[in-house]
RNA sequence: GGGCCGGUAGCUCAGCCUGGAAGAGUGCUCGGUUUGCACCCGAGAGGUCCCGGGUUCAAAUCCCGGCCGGUCCA
């Protein structure tokens, strides 16, 4: 970090308003504030909450009033409202979820590439974190997993500044003491520092009556390999905390209350537990800013502290919080996930889906340890109807989500079916935490519920979950990074020297169609990279793979097999290497066909994508896609598979787009406009990085980002036959499609298929199904023949087996009887009785196999002996061998046999 | 994106570690018992041990590759 010096917390409003500046005897924080004398920082855990003290003028706020009373006031002081985005970061290639508001700008308005929707704005953020999931209830309200935050921005350019830290301070300043009725003693401005996402700054972190209501960021440096560059871009990045200030001025026993409101009580009604007594929760919740959920210790501490003050047990404070900590996980998770599947989340075992299941499944999990038998769905339902108002989404997708969650509760039903079997399995071995961390890493079984398996299977044994049971799975998967990255197609040191030319001009942009152009050779890179002024060659991107063609370089004429980007440089990538100096005049030619083939399965791959919204909902999502010149390939996120009826209407409504002769436009806009006309779903394909997007639009079908070549009219797709359909994992569903005349082609293939089978059959496609039946139902019946046959033999073993006595004991010779299935049955059979031994011969390869049964009374151990004298090599156990003698004559091991026996066994 | 677990009779699974004749329960068919049903007793049908390759005299079992399913983490 570098110097964060006082002067950078020095700021003339402390001084012009009489501010001191303190340092905080707990945890010797600097601080702002109006009391002379103040000695502590007003933050947990240096105090306990004491904000329901605080006499303040405002009313109690519910969650709804404080979004609308912060918006307001901020819109009166300037600042544009803007409408907040969806809770997960589509936009983002680094981030799942919406942590902060500043995750909406990031990164291409942070980094200066694209104007803000407005400057300064004023906006209220859904947010969803994950990382504290363990501790939401624990605390009573400190930790939940969404929340919303209030938020105004402003960018300071280097030629337009709009304000910054005094600004800033001062209207934080104004809002609590003016619009909450805050006095203005209470206020504490902590000093702090705030990194994140690449940037980094000084900060204030406002916190009153030990609740911290807002942090105000000022964002002025960027983070590179440790060291810290001064922005061109100021950035001013607040965040007040809704849920806080809801809570605040309601001075309700718990967060979740000022949240919820009666829900509260609905829940407890709904989960069918008995309520938990508010003064309780209230006295709980002011010690709350003492537990350190990392630290066992502090949780048994706070609990004796309660127990004290209201003179009641331990042991029933402890219980009674434990209850209220597991309804208030299931009020938080339920919000989060009606807030995640409104904005069409698909959950899923990987991903972005895998964080939906992960939360649906916490809560069943922490329902059933509430002995509860409700159905999710009630719950789910509950809340949709509580934040209709301020999440229209929820209500809109309504359907979907319940569908959704009676599908992840069936499957988790199924999970937990498993459960006794498993504890089966592992009681067999000595139970340790490993035992418990397998189980639930492999099949995804909770450790408390195979605790509970394991004792029915094995009474001796007494399983302790740790308190940190999940933090250490989590520690066994430590790897790699969050969304996968692209892999390189151009080796590292020729895209280094790529990067140094200019921008290529992209004809393909401009004439889509252009299939020959005169170009300027700029230089040559390892001998097959050409790099060109300008060119119609379309370089791989956006799932288009690259062109292919020709290049006529001076006398040359040269094979490009593949093309290529590197940062704005189209790479053609030769076949063969090529000489030529720069300047040299250059001709190129894409080859046509293959690329017209490829537009129509990339226009169609809109025209499907589209057809798949309609028919399955809005959860659908590209998951990634594929267009070459033999087929296209969409991943869609859906939660099911599909049936045949689905993809047959996929196939026709995307067909009557074709037939329809819709107008195919190319249109640029401004990133921020784009948002805001056809919101996120734009970037579907990928986010581009550029301020301008480019968008395709099918006139009165659809409209998204796309950087690919496309066709002019949807007529030019010359149809659609939807080839393959797979589930390629979990919530992620893949359609494999032709369109135009690969269509014949691939028919033609289907069309051989069926030849090549009714020739082999000797009979014609029309004929293929009769006589395919027909073929069935004989082997079928010969199958049953045979069995007669060997039924037949079996009842008459002296048909194929010779009998001998030697020393008392019967012996059956069979000589190359090729059915081994006959051989076994008969060796079982003859072998029921006493003193019996089947020998079986027969060539095999090189060798001779010789199968030994005996009777359980006869051992077969030194049969097998005598036979590897002879060189056989094998072996068997107990009643049972086989041998194979090399070379061996049956004359011999008969008669090695025959000795064997007659010397006794 | 990465780790782990699994794929054997219609279904649920055992067998795999330590290679040697493919099993159990349930369901199905038939018979017995019973006024009838359930229960009970007896008999029978039912198998590409996911696919491919390797090691071996011998592979469900060991090794390699693939496919499919589940699960956990980021």
């Amino acid at each position: 970090m570098p110097e964060a010096s006082e002067t950078e917390y020095r700021l003339k409003f402390f001084d012009t308003n009489n501010y001191f500046r303190k340092i905080c005897k707990s945890c010797h924080t600097p601080f702002w504030t109006k009391k002379e004398n103040e000695e502590y920082c007003s933050d947990i855990p240096c105090t306990d909450y004491y904000f329901f003290e605080i006499p303040i003028k405002s009313g109690p706020l519910t969650v709804r009033e404080a979004r609308r009373k912060f918006i307001d006031f901020f819109a009166r002081k300037g600042h544009t409202p803007i409408p907040p985005k969806p809770v997960l970061a589509r936009w983002r290639e680094d981030l799942y979820l919406t942590i902060a508001s500043i995750v909406d700008f990031q990164p291409h308005v942070t980094s200066g590439l694209v104007p803000p929707p407005a400057n300064p704005l004023v906006i209220s953020q859904p947010c969803i974190r994950l990382e504290d999931v363990d501790n939401v209830g624990v605390t009573l309200g400190r930790h939940l997993t969404s929340f919303e935050m209030a938020a105004h921005h402003a960018f300071n350019y280097p030629d337009k500044f709009v304000y910054w830290k005094d600004e800033t301070v001062e209207l934080a300043k104004e809002f609590f003491t003016e619009e909450i009725g805050i006095p203005e003693e209470e206020l504490h401005f902590k000093e702090s520092w705030w990194e994140g996402g690449g940037n980094a700054g000084p900060s204030f972190e406002v916190t009153v009556g030990g609740l911290e209501l807002a942090t105000l960021v000022f964002m002025q440096y960027s983070v590179q390999d440790g060291t810290y560059v001064p922005l061109k871009l100021r950035i001013v990045d607040t965040g007040y905390g809704v849920e806080r200030i809801a809570w605040f001025t309601q001075r309700t026993p718990t967060a979740f209350h000022a949240i919820y409101g009666d829900l509260v009580y609905r829940f407890y009604k709904a989960i069918g537990v008995e309520p938990i007594d508010d003064n309780l929760l209230r006295v709980a919740a002011r010690y709350a800013g003492r537990l350190d959920p990392d630290n066992p210790s502090t949780l048994r501490l706070h609990r004796e502290l309660v127990a004290k003050e209201l003179g009641m047990k331990v042991e029933e404070v402890d219980s009674e919080l434990t209850r209220a900590a597991r309804v208030f996980q299931v009020l938080d998770h339920t919000k989060t996930i009606a807030l995640m599947l409104s904005d069409g989340l698909v959950p899923s075992n990987s991903g972005e889906g895998y964080l939906g299941r992960l939360l649906i499944r916490r809560t069943l999990r922490v329902l059933k340890l509430l002995k509860s038998d409700v159905d999710l769905r009630e719950l789910i339902k509950m809340q949709i109807d509580y934040w209709a108002e301020d999440f229209p989404n929820m209500l809109k997708n309504k359907e979907y989500i319940l569908d959704v969650i009676e599908n992840e509760q069936a499957k988790f039903e199924e999970v937990l079916l498993k459960a006794p079997s498993v504890a089966q399995a592992l009681a067999k071995r000595q139970i340790t935490l490993d035992t418990l961390i397998e189980a639930y890493d492999s099949n995804g079984i909770p450790p408390d519920i195979l605790a509970e398996e394991l004792k029915k299977v094995r009474k001796d044994v007494n399983v302790e979950v740790p308190h940190n049971f999940y933090a250490l799975v989590a520690k066994r998967h430590q790897t790699s990074s969050i969304k996968g990255k692209e892999r390189q197609k151009v080796p590292q040191e020729v895209s280094e020297r790529v990067r140094t030319f200019q921008p290529t001009r992209k004809l393909y942009y401009e004439d889509q169609y252009l299939r020959r152009f005169t170009a300027k050779l700029l230089g040559v890179v390892n001998g097959k990279y050409v790099i060109l002024d300008q060119t119609a060659f379309y370089p791989e991107g956006g799932g288009q793979v690259g062109d292919t063609g020709t290049l006529y370089i001076g006398t040359q004429q040269v094979r490009i097999v593949d093309t290529q980007k590197v940062g704005d440089v189209v790479v053609h990538v030769a076949e063969r290497p090529v000489g030529a100096p720069p300047g040299t005049e250059v001709v190129g030619e894409i080859d046509w066909q293959r690329r017209y083939r490829i537009m129509r399965h990339h226009t169609a791959t809109h025209v499907v994508l589209q057809a798949a919204k309609r028919v399955l909902g809005d959860h659908v999502w590209q998951a990634g896609a594929e267009k070459t010149e033999e087929k296209a390939r969409l991943d869609i996120t859906h939660y099911k598979t599909l049936s045949s009826e689905e993809i047959r209407r996929i196939e026709d409504l995307a067909n009557s787009v074709v037939l329809d002769r819709r107008p195919v436009r190319v249109v640029y806009m401004g990133r921020t406009e784009a948002e805001n006309k056809y919101g996120v779903s734009i970037y579907a394909g990928g986010v581009p990085e550029t301020a301008t997007v480019r968008l395709l639009e099918i006139q009165d079908w659809d409209v998204e980002g796309c950087g690919g070549t496309h066709l002019t009219n949807t007529s030019e797709i010359g149809g659609i036959k939807i080839i393959n359909v797979e589930k390629i994992q979990d919530g992620v569903i893949r359609l494999e499609f032709v369109a135009g005349d690969v269509i014949a082609k691939y028919s033609r293939e289907l069309e051989n298929e069926i030849l090549t089978v009714s020739d082999y059959l000797g009979t014609t496609p029309a004929q293929l199904e009769v006589r395919s039946r027909k073929l069935v139902e004989q082997l079928e019946s010969l199958e049953g023949l045979v069995k007669q046959y060997r039924e037949t033999l079996l009842k008459a073993p002296e048909l194929v087996a010779r009998k001998d006595e030697i020393n008392g004991v019967s012996v059956y010779w069979i000589n190359d009887l090729s059915d081994s299935e006959l051989v076994k049955e008969l060796m079982r059979r003859l072998t029921q009785a006493k003193g019996v031994i089947v020998v079986s011969t027969r060539s095999l390869n090189e060798g001779l196999l010789v199968e030994v049964a005996t009777s359980k009374d006869v051992k077969v151990d030194k049969l097998v002996a005598k036979l590897r004298e002879l060189g056989g090599k094998g072996g068997g156990s107990g009643t049972f061998a086989s041998v194979n003698v090399k070379n061996g004559k049956r004359e011999d091991v008969i008669e090695a046999i025959k000795s064997a026996i007659k010397a006794g066994l």
